[in-house]
RNA sequence: GCAGAGAUGGCGGAGUGGUCGAACGCGCACGACUCGAAAUCGUGUUACGUAGGAAUACGUACGGGGGUUCGAAUCCCUCUCUCUGCGCCA
């Protein structure tokens, strides 16, 4: 949700940020912005002396009743019926224009950052920097399902049974190995400085509502029976959650924090659970990074944000690029954003592992989070960032197509050595 | 899970139907005193919305939601959370 002043005072800035994103059919938006808030305001004068009225009356009916005056206080009274009644009706009004209004400023999309490609839609999006030089293997490198199986690290079958398509089981060393990379993870956002977080795995209605639409909750979102709680999609959620409704002193900035969660998505829509594999699955686990901070700090964290897992998946010898988000593919609370991918030998292209994203004050505002400016002495809106570190088992398929050897064996990274035992390889099961 | 108690400003804590946005204390800010500081004294100090250049005015908010009333921090319902005791468990 964008600045409603920057409406008033600059519509056409506005307008001209939802075509550089492909929305002109959003632009009637801005004017009807502009008019619902009008009205508010109107409304709100009009209920604010109709209430000052009352309330004078009020005390002026207990001064009569203590003097004894029955009678001038039940006239009072009367008319005070009367004006409760036009209150109630100026209220209901005021009421339905905030909603409305609350509905169109929700479509207006965030303003995005002057260095945003413009593109229509994701086959706009541009490629950033590459890290680590992309290699084909010199033989054939088989479906990760395949190559897991030879393993002995994957049990697709009994998930099935069990619990249908969309989950696994994981055993043996390769479930070791995605274990050792959450923790190798995890220890290397420590190392830079963040504060490792366990969130609640489960949230309530309220906080669900607060942190996505009500698409997107249809979509990805597990009920509890019988309680009002939802299985988290993102440690993103619980962490951002945390904040709802919380001014921050200054000193408290920037928030900087590691979370680990499980992630359970219905993935409803979109690509669906049709993909095999494990690539897009019900139930997998997630490092992230959030980073809540001062309005003129967050452009240089998202920099930080995205070459942290860059950086990571370097130093496990996995061959990234940086995909910068064009404006027609950034979702509208989005300033700037951009997917880390990596390499796949056996597609010959790169594939999504991460996401960063830069909100600014976006979902700070609609989530009314805000710390206290110490300079202006007022209570300010901050901005919110997010971004991936890893997320297992999707990077296990990064990881094996690109430590595959011939002989089927999978070399295991210096860095991730100590988490494995000491192991150098994963061999395949005879 | 059961029973009882409770939730008030940055903090502690009064307030049980009207003049309460809220006593008092602490903290914080500014000023006076001082060579400087402490102590002391004085002044100020919630947030949000609307109008205004501003001073300010009005409105809203005493855990959340709803109700009773001319009027609710105060009464009623409900939800959440906290504390104490019991139960249960990793």
């Amino acid at each position: 949700m964008i600045d409603i002043n920057l409406i008033r005072e600059n519509p056409e800035l506005v307008r001209e940020n939802i075509k550089k994103k492909f929305q002109d059919r959003k632009l009637p938006l801005v004017d009807e912005v502009l008019t619902l808030d009008k009205r508010r305001r109107e409304l709100q004068q009009e209920g604010d002396s109709l209430r000052a009225q009352r309330n004078a009356a009020a005390k002026q009916i207990g001064v009569l009743m203590r003097e004894g005056k029955k009678d001038e206080a039940e006239k009072e009274k009367v008319l005070s019926r009367q004006l409760n009644d036009r209150i109630a009706q100026i209220e209901e009004e005021c009421a339905q224009t905030e909603v409305a209004l609350k509905k169109a400023m929700s479509s207006i999309p965030n303003m995005i950052a002057d260095r945003v490609p413009i593109g229509k839609d994701d086959s706009e999006n541009v490629q950033g920097k590459v890290f680590l030089e992309a290699k084909k293997k010199p033989f054939e490198v088989p479906y990760h399902v395949d190559i897991l199986e030879k393993l002995g690290g994957i049990d697709l079958d009994s998930a099935r049974r069990t619990s249908g398509n969309g989950f696994y089981y994981l055993t043996g060393d390769v479930a070791r190995l995605h274990s050792a990379i959450l923790t190798y993870a995890r220890d290397f956002m420590i190392d830079k400085g963040f504060t490792y977080c366990i969130p609640p795995f489960m949230i309530r209605s309220e906080v669900v509502s607060g942190v996505m639409s009500f698409e997107e909750m249809e979509g990805m979102m597990y009920k509890i029976e019988g309680e009002d709680l939802y299985l988290i999609g993102t440690s993103e959620h619980s962490m951002i959650g945390r904040f709802m409704g919380q001014t921050l002193s200054e000193g408290e900035l920037p928030q900087t924090l590691t979370s680990y969660s499980p992630c359970f998505r219905k993935e409803k829509g979109s690509h669906g659970i049709e993909e095999r594999g494990i690539y897009r699955i019900h139930q997998f686990e997630k490092q992230e990074m959030i980073v809540i901070c001062k309005p003129e700090d967050s452009e240089k964290w998202y920099e930080k944000l995205w070459n942290y897992t860059v950086e990571l998946f370097v130093s496990m010898e996995i061959p990234v690029r940086q995909l910068i988000c064009c404006s027609g593919d950034l979702a509208d609370l989005k300033y700037e954003s951009c997917d880390v991918e990596a390499w796949s030998p056996r597609q010959g292209k790169y594939f999504e592992v991460g996401s960063c994203s830069n909100l600014t004050d976006a979902q700070a505002r609609r989530l009314n989070i805000k710390y206290k400016n110490e300079a202006t002495g007022k209570n300010e809106y901050a901005h919110t960032l997010n971004n991936t570190v890893v997320a297992p088992p999707r990077m296990l398929i990064a990881f094996l197509e690109n430590h595959l050897r011939e002989d089927g064996s999978v070399y295991i990274p210096e860095v991730l050595r100590k988490y494995m035992g000491g192991k150098t390889q994963i061999t395949p099961k005879k």
